[in-house]
DNA sequence: CTTGACCTTCCCATCGTTGGAAGCCCCATA
DNA sequence: TATGGGGCTTCCAACGATGGGAAGGTCAAG
């Protein structure tokens, strides 16, 4: 099979999956007579592993880890869940972060009047330092 | 003031600095007789603005929208206004996509042992189909 | 044999940031 | 005055993951 219905049975664009064969990510593909990547069944299951496991987030390197687990069949399943589980960690940490700045952003915008007149409170907070809870104590 | 003192001053690193001048974020920066940049208050006032807005989630393309409105002092507010709402909704649709993320994996992690057996869920779902909602008419 | 769709490799771009190398400048100290 | 260390300059490259495109070879149908 090419390499185009190999991306198009695993989601993996064929810019990917060469991609991915020239991190190391994936071994070498087989080759035809003529030079094209040749890919039977066990690699599209291999391509469809990494694309959702990419879905949910997992960076390559990551990915590579969780490969490496999937093919070893004495594999301790506390060492997946430790993956899941730090990526679980990592994703809800940017979107606590994530959430902070909408909040604030979302904060200012609503004191913003939005009209005609050049007054606004979010150019006024981003030109102040913001190292202060903005309603205490404004000084003179 | 050289550069150094102008990015410990704003919370930008002098390499940014001269990223934002060089792909027109700012203007150039003065230069003394041997070629150093020379800052002065309203450039830190300026960087502090870049420094403040990227913390709040801006692109840079959005940062130089900011900035001009910053300095147009016939700006309508209701512009600056508009472009936080835009930053929100972006914010906030990511935030969806992280959350949908986490959520899937830890519901994931939670169902795996976490022992010293090799079967994992985790690998299972990502070796199998993830277009189904996994708990309803399991085959076989 | 021609045509069009596919494949190959290689280079470039994104976005924001960091790192390093080579070379010049400035200031303080010996 | 010489010297050394740190800061400045520019240029180049890398990160992660992906897309776009050019130049050229291959395959299958007509």
């Amino acid at each position: 099979m090419n390499i185009g219905d190999a991306a198009a049975r695993s989601g993996v664009s064929a810019k990917m999956i060469r991609y991915y064969e020239q991190i190391g990510l994936i071994p070498a593909a087989a080759r035809t007579a003529s030079g094209y990547r040749d890919y039977a069944d066990p690699d599209i299951h291999m391509l469809r592993f990494i694309a959702r496991a990419r879905d949910l987030g997992f960076p390559i390197a990551e990915i590579s880890a969780l490969l490496d687990l999937w093919r070893d069949k004495d594999r301790r399943s506390a060492d997946v869940k430790a993956l899941a589980q730090a990526r679980v960690r990592d994703l809800r940490h940017k979107i606590a972060h994530l959430q902070d700045m909408a909040d604030t952003l979302e904060d200012l915008a609503q004191s913003c009047a939005g009209n005609d007149r050049p007054d606004c409170p979010i150019l006024h907070r981003l030109q102040t330092r913001d190292d202060a809870p903005a309603q205490e104590r404004t000084p003179s």
